[in-house]
RNA sequence: GCCGAUGUGGCGAAAUGGCAGACGCAACGGACUUAAAAUCCGUUGGGCCAUAACAGGCCCGUGCCGGUUCGAGUCCGGCCAUCGGCACCA
C-alpha cells in the first residue's frame, strides 16, 4: 500500500474547484448569432477534435493527446478574443455496443448511455474547455433524425457531369432517374463476412479480413446501397490543394482516390458484332498487344465463349467466386486463366488475338477488360509466360536494359503509326488516330470506388426508404426521424438478411409497402456531425442558415478577419485527430459535404480547412498500448497521483504532438514538479500547514533580466502555441520559472503575464494563483479566464552586447563579447586580435574571414 | 514491390545552414534533516592529455558512405534500419 503521500500542491481540491465554477458559469458557451452574450465585433475560430466511440473500457491516455492541444488552442484563441467554437460529442452507432447486446442482452442503447457518462466523467476531470450544451450523440433520434435526412438529400439528387455539381433529381431529363441517384441499389460483388454475418466497405476489409474482429471475408453478389462517390473522384482529388492538411494526409487521399490517364481502345470481336473495351494508361503498346484479358466476372464472357470452352470457365468463374478477398489478392501465388476461345482483332494492326479470362483482372476497376502488352508489363508478362502467348516489343528503351519486361518510357518500334516517337509523344497520337477513327477515346479512370453504404446490422441508422413493388422510394421528411424497433434478439440472420427484418411489425410500413431494413454504417454519424455542431438543437433544419454561416466564417466577421476566413475553403478552423481515418472518415465527410454545398445548403466546399494527426502514445515498454501487453495507462490514475494539470502538461511536453512516443510516469512527475514550482513561487506554507500567499509576491518593478526573460516567454509561448509546438513552449516555462525560483522579490505584474501563458496548458492551478493574488492585490479584474493574451514588446529582448563565437576553419576557438551593433570591421579585427586566435594563426597566412553580424566570425587559414 | 515518415546522450527531446544536446527524466555529489521523503544547489555525450588541487587543453561525436559550403543534425546524391500506408488498379 502507498502510504497518503501529501501532495506537492493541493491540486485534488483546486480542481474540482474550478470545474465546478466553469460549468456553473457556463464560461466556455459560444454564443450563435442571436443568442445572448454574442458579440458581433469577435472573429469566429472553430477547433474540433475527431469526436470518439464511447467504448466500455473508458479513456486511455491516447484519447486526450489531441484533447488538450486543442483545448490549450481553443482557451489561448479565447484570450486572443476569438468567440471559440470547441464541442465534443459521441460516436455511438456501431458493432462493439451491438456485439455487446448479443453478448449480455443489454439494449445498446443502455451500454451506450453508460459509456458516454464514463467518457464524460473523465473527459471533465481532465478540465477541457468544451462547451458541453453543445454535446451532441449520433445514435440520439434528434440527431439521426438529421442523419437520414441528409441521406435523402442524397437520394434525391444526380450528379450533372456538365455543370460537375449535384442537381435535384427533379433537374434530371432522362428517363430512369433511379440510374443516376447518388444513392442507388446495385447487385454488386462485396465483401462478406460471415462471421460478422455483414458486408463491409473496401476500406473495412484489410488483409482480406474484416478490420473489426479479423475474420475471414469473401466475395459475393448482393443487392446493397450505394453512394455514388466517384462522380465526386474529381474534385475530391482538385480540392485538397486548398486544404492545409499534412501532405502525408493528402497523398493517402489521392493514392485511394487513384487517378490515371489513358484511353479506352475498342476491340472488335473476330466472329461476333460485339467489342470489347479496356483501358489503359499506355496506349502506346497497342501493337504489342497480342492477347485481350477479362474478369471472370465481365458481363460479356457469356456471349463470347465457344461450345468447347464453356466447361473449363464456367469452372474457372466458380474457383474464382468461392475465392476469398485474402486468396485473390495473394500476389505469390501464380497467375491463373482460361482461354474463353474466341479472338479479337487489335485495332492497330487488325491481328488476330486470343481473349481469356483471369482473376488479375478487376471487374470494378476501368473496363474489366484488359490488352495484354506482355512485352511491357509484368503482370501480363507473367501471364503470357505461363500459357505461352506471344511477346512483341514495341518499347525500346533508352538505355541497356532489356526490352522484355521493360515497364517504363522509352521509343516506339514495331509500331507503323508511332516508330521512333517517345512514350509520350506516342500516347497522344495513337489516342488521336484512334479517336479519328472512332475506334477509342482518351479516358481517366480512377481506384476509387463507390461507397457501399448499406449494413446488415441493427445499431445503425435506419433507411427512410421504404419498397413497394420491387421499387424504392423515399419517406417524406415528417416520417423522420425512423427509429429502429427494439429487438430481443441482434443476432445477425447469417442468410445476409438484416436484423431489423425480424422485427415484422415495424418492417409492415403500410399494406403493400416494407420498410428498407438494412442500416447506414458508422461512418454516416460523422459525416457531418461537425455541422451539427454550429446548431445542436435546430430542429427545423440540420443546422441553421445564420448559424452555419456564421461558423462558416461569412457574413458576421469584423472586416479585419473577414479577407482570411473567405480564402479558407472549410468550415472547421483547426481539425485534430489520429491518421486512421485519413482515407475513411475523412474522405466521406467531405463527399457529403460537397453534396450539401452543391445544393446550396452550407457555403463553404469543405469541411475541415487545417488537419493535424496527433502521433500514437506507446506504452512505458515502448510497445503499442494493448490490454494484452498491460501497458495501458488510465488517466484516472495519472489525476489521481499528479493532478489534471499536470497530466494536461505532460501529454504536451513528451515531444512534437505528430510524433509516435512513449509514456513514462517518471516525465509525468517531472512535469508535476514544474507545476509545484510555479505554485510555490507565489504560495508559502504557513505553521498550520495552510497554503498562504507569500510575501515575496510584491507590486515592484521586474529587473531588467527578469523583464527580459518574461518578454522572451510571452514571445515563444505565443509562437509555439500558434505552431503547436506545445513541448517547447513548457519548455520555455520552466526557463522562466527557474529563473525566478529563489529571488528576493516576485514581481507582481511578471506573474500576471506568466500566469496568462500557463492557463492554457494548466488551467485550474493558474486560476486558482489568480484569484489569490486578487484577493491581496487590485491590480487585476476578473477571472483568468477573462484576461487578454500577454503581449510582448520586441525593444526589450534586444540586447546590448552578445557573445560572438570566434572559430578557425570552422572550429570554435573562442567567444568574446561584442556590442549588438559592432561593424563586420570591427569584428573581423576583435577576432584577429584576440590572444588565442593569434596564438593559433601565429606563422599562418589568413586566406579569408566570414563575419555574421552578431553571431561569429570565422577566420579561414 | 511502390509511396510516405522517422533515425541526435542512459531515456523523452531541443537546435532561421552559424557554439550540437536547451528543457525534462534518470544517475551521481552536496545543503537541510536524528533519519528519510520532499525541497534547494551542483555535476553529468565519449575518449585523451594535464594537475597536489582548482583550472586548463586536445581529439571524436547527430544511422552509414559520398558531395556542396568558410561552416552541414539541417542542403544534395546513394545506401541501411524502424514504423505507417497501398498493394495484380492495367
Amino acid at each position: 500500500m502507498r502510504s497518503e503521500r501529501r501532495k506537492p500542491y493541493p491540486f485534488d481540491q483546486i480542481e474540482p474547484k474550478w470545474q465546478a465554477i466553469w460549468e456553473e458559469r457556463q464560461l466556455f458557451h459560444a454564443p450563435n448569432p442571436g443568442e445572448k452574450g454574442f458579440d458581433l465585433g469577435k472573429p469566429k475560430f472553430y477547433i474540433l477534435d475527431m469526436f470518439p466511440y464511447p467504448s466500455g473500457a473508458g479513456l486511455h491516455v491516447g484519447h486526450p493527446e489531441g484533447y488538450t492541444a486543442t483545448d490549450i488552442v481553443a482557451r489561448y484563441k479565447r484570450m486572443r478574443g476569438f468567440n471559440v467554437l470547441h464541442p465534443m460529442g459521441w460516436d455511438a452507432f456501431g458493432l462493439p455496443a451491438e456485439q455487446y447486446a448479443i453478448k449480455s442482452g443489454q439494449h445498446p442503447a443502455v451500454t451506450t448511455r453508460e459509456n458516454v457518462a464514463k467518457f464524460k466523467r473523465q473527459l471533465k476531470r481532465i478540465g477541457f474547455s468544451y462547451d458541453w450544451q453543445r454535446e451532441i450523440n449520433t445514435t440520439d433520434p434528434l440527431y439521426y433524425k438529421w442523419t437520414q435526412w441528409i441521406f435523402l438529400q442524397i437520394y434525391n439528387s444526380w450528379f450533372d457531369p456538365e455543370t460537375k455539381r449535384a442537381e435535384p433529381i427533379s433537374t434530371y431529363r432522362g428517363t430512369d432517374p433511379d440510374s443516376v441517384r447518388l444513392a442507388y441499389v446495385a447487385d454488386v460483388p462485396v465483401n462478406w463476412c460471415p462471421e460478422l454475418g455483414t458486408v463491409l466497405a473496401n476500406e473495412e476489409v484489410v488483409d482480406g479480413k474484416s478490420e473489426v474482429g479479423g475474420f475471414p471475408v469473401v466475395r459475393r453478389p448482393m443487392r446493397q446501397w450505394m453512394l455514388r462517390i466517384t462522380v465526386y473522384a474529381e474534385r475530391l482529388l482538385d480540392e485538397l490543394d486548398k486544404l492545409d492538411w499534412p501532405e502525408g494526409i493528402k497523398l493517402l487521399q489521392r493514392n485511394w482516390i487513384g487517378r490515371s490517364e489513358g484511353a479506352e481502345i475498342d476491340f472488335k470481336i473476330d466472329k461476333g458484332d460485339q467489342e470489347i473495351r479496356v483501358f489503359t494508361t499506355r496506349p502506346d503498346t497497342l501493337y504489342g498487344g497480342t492477347f485481350l484479358v477479362l474478369a471472370p466476372e465481365h458481363s460479356l464472357v457469356d456471349l463470347i465463349v465457344t461450345e468447347e470452352q464453356w466447361p473449363a470457365v464456367r469452372e474457372y468463374r466458380e474457383r474464382t467466386a468461392r475465392k476469398s478477398e485474402l486468396e485473390r489478392v495473394d500476389l505469390s501465388k501464380e497467375k491463373t486463366g482460361v482461354f474463353t476461345g474466341a479472338y479479337a482483332i487489335n485495332p492497330g494492326n487488325n491481328e488476330k488475338i486470343p481473349i481469356w479470362i483471369a482473376d488479375y483482372v478487376l471487374v470494378g476497376y476501368g473496363t474489366g477488360a484488359i490488352g495484354g502488352v506482355p512485352a511491357h508489363d509484368e503482370r501480363d508478362l507473367e501471364f503470357a509466360k505461363k500459357f505461352d502467348l506471344t511477346i512483341v516489343v514495341v518499347v525500346q528503351p533508352t538505355g541497356d536494359e532489356p526490352a522484355i519486361g521493360f515497364t517504363g518510357e522509352g521509343i516506339a518500334v514495331n509500331s507503323p503509326i508511332i516508330n521512333g516517337l517517345t512514350s509520350a509523344e506516342a500516347k497522344k497520337k495513337i489516342t488521336a488516330w484512334l479517336e479519328e477513327r472512332g475506334l477509342g477515346k482518351r479516358a481517366i479512370n480512377y481506384k476509387l470506388r463507390d461507397w457501399l453504404f448499406s449494413r446488415q446490422r441493427y445499431w445503425g441508422e435506419p433507411f427512410p426508404i421504404i419498397w413497394k413493388n420491387g421499387k424504392h422510394r423515399s419517406l417524406g421528411e415528417n416520417e423522420l426521424p425512423v427509429v429502429p424497433p427494439s429487438l430481443d434478439d441482434y443476432k445477425p440472420t447469417g442468410t445476409g438478411e438484416p436484423p431489423l427484418a425480424k422485427a415484422k411489425e415495424w418492417v409492415r410500413y403500410s399494406d403493400k409497402a416494407l420498410r428498407e431494413t438494412n442500416t447506414m454504417p458508422q461512418w454516416a454519424g460523422s459525416c457531418w456531425y461537425y455541422l451539427r455542431f454550429c446548431d445542436p438543437h435546430n430542429d427545423r433544419r440540420f443546422v441553421g442558415e445564420e448559424a452555419e454561416r456564421y461558423w462558416s466564417g461569412i457574413g458576421f466577421q469584423p472586416m479585419s478577419h473577414r479577407q482570411d476566413a473567405n480564402a479558407a475553403a472549410g468550415i472547421v478552423d483547426l481539425y485534430v485527430g489520429g491518421t486512421e481515418h485519413a482515407v475513411l472518415h475523412l474522405l466521406y465527410a467531405r463527399f457529403w459535404h460537397k453534396v450539401l454545398f452543391d445544393l446550396g445548403y452550407v457555403s463553404k466546399p469543405e469541411p475541415f480547412q487545417r488537419l493535424v494527426n496527433q502521433g500514437i502514445i506507446l506504452g512505458e515498454d515502448n510497445q503499442k498500448m494493448s490490454k494484452s501487453r498491460g501497458n495501458i495507462v488510465n488517466p484516472d490514475d495519472v489525476i489521481d497521483q499528479y493532478g489534471a494539470d499536470a497530466f494536461r502538461c505532460y501529454e504536451m511536453f513528451m515531444g512534437p504532438l505528430e510524433q509516435m512516443k512513449p509514456w513514462s510516469m517518471r516525465g509525468v512527475e517531472g512535469v508535476a514538479r514544474f507545476l509545484a514550482r510555479v505554485w510555490r513561487l507565489m504560495m508559502i506554507e504557513n505553521q498550520a500547514a495552510e497554503w498562504e500567499l507569500s510575501p515575496a509576491v510584491k507590486d515592484v518593478d521586474s529587473t531588467k533580466a527578469q523583464q527580459k526573460i518574461l518578454h522572451a516567454t510571452i514571445k515563444k509561448v505565443t509562437q509555439d502555441i500558434e505552431s503547436l509546438s506545445f513541448n517547447t513552449a513548457i519548455s520555455q516555462m520552466m526557463i522562466f520559472v527557474n529563473a525566478f525560483t529563489n529571488v528576493d522579490a516576485i514581481p507582481l505584474s511578471a506573474m500576471r503575464a506568466f500566469l496568462g501563458l500557463l492557463n492554457p496548458f494548466a488551467p485550474h492551478t493558474t486560476s486558482e494563483l489568480w484569484e489569490r493574488l486578487n484577493a491581496k492585490f487590485s491590480d487585476a479584474r476578473g477571472g483568468i479566464t477573462e484576461q487578454r493574451w500577454p503581449t510582448y514588446d520586441e525593444q526589450l529582448l534586444v540586447e546590448d552586447e552578445t557573445e560572438v563565437v570566434i572559430q578557425i576553419n570552422g572550429k570554435v576557438r573562442d567567444r568574446i563579447k561584442m556590442p549588438i551593433l559592432a561593424t563586420q570591421e570591427e569584428l573581423k579585427s576583435a577576432a584577429l586580435s584576440n590572444p588565442k586566435i593569434q596564438d593559433r594563426i601565429a606563422g599562418k597566412t589568413v586566406r579569408n574571414v566570414i563575419v555574421v553580424p552578431k553571431k561569429l566570425v570565422n577566420i579561414v587559414v
